[in-house]
DNA sequence: TCTATCTAGGACTGAAAGAGTCCTGAATCG
DNA sequence: CGATTCAGGACTCTTTCAGTCCTAGATAGA
């Protein structure tokens, strides 16, 4: 759980392909799918539902293919992820207000809510571009800290 | 995708419940379950495993329950989370190397790890004492800021 | 000592979501 | 025309979630 799907992940690695690759060619979803050992057919369903969410313009015929819309600058992981998986719910609270038997006794929705919104933040703030640099920038510490000061912040686990 | 299990939900619940409620007083499955609605043998299972993950202590027989194990502050929803669903997993790709075909393809591991981590780091930095309260800290905006400097922050969008 | 109250935990079932395959159709280039 | 490539529906298989059921120990109090 809190796990991005494979779906996900293959679209993340095929919208960085169309970035490295030389400005603006298009690459087919064949090319990708070979260049990653990504079972083809699921390749393209991520391609195309991120077509149609108007971050890959398509071509179709011989020599067709794909690419980038927009600069890799301008696309964001949390755009993508949202193309492909559908929206992001950190509990159905936010969502399903049915689902939710009380509002009073669900006491944690609105601190979820904060912890929700971090992730959205943390994913909008990475572009395609970012992921394209062999050397990302590195992320000062301070990024992370939810709390203004707070000293309790423990080593992190592994997983 | 990327979302909490009940489980986790109902585990935060349970943990905001214990600090909220007087000081250190036990209380019993039976007691939360009945306060939020919550199916009384999941939530048994869930705070089974807070206490054997060491956040919870558990007191049996008549007037048994459980209480904090530490101080709210010294809690995180990282931790807590961890107990009841286990490693939290971005991706396959860090734990499960045989299922990446090959380093070099992909391409976007290192990438990802560092979202993978700002997560982690994100839900480390807040505590049950943190979610317990009324009115919660307030949160910089340039904390979830990644990049040094970026104008590209799109408006959050809904989900 | 007996009983009601709690925790501890295994086994099982049904529903939902993920991952992947298969098949058909339509556009386009040569 | 025919190879290539996008578009997309239908279906299967597997895993995970969510929840129920049942049994076994510990403990306080009558």
């Amino acid at each position: 759980m809190l796990k991005l799907t494979k779906k996900a992940d293959y679209g993340l690695i095929a919208l960085r392909h169309l970035a490295t690759t030389s400005e603006g060619r298009s690459a087919s979803a064949k090319d990708i799918s070979d260049a990653y050992r990504i079972p083809l057919p699921i390749l393209s369903k991520v391609l195309q539902k991120l077509a149609r969410a108007g971050l890959l313009a398509s071509e179709q015929g011989t020599n067709g293919g794909y690419r980038l819309s927009r600069r890799a600058e301008e696309i964001t992981t949390l755009e993508a992820i949202r193309s492909i998986d559908g929206p992001i719910i950190l509990t159905a609270c936010f969502t399903d207000h049915a689902g939710c038997n009380q509002s009073e006794s669900c006491t944690v929705r609105e601190p979820l809510r904060r912890v929700h919104e971090g992730i959205l933040r943390l994913l909008a703030s990475i572009s395609i571009a970012d992921m394209a640099t062999d050397r990302p920038p590195q992320i000062p510490d301070e990024i992370f800290q939810l709390q203004p000061v707070r000293q309790m912040t423990p080593a992190l686990p592994k997983a």
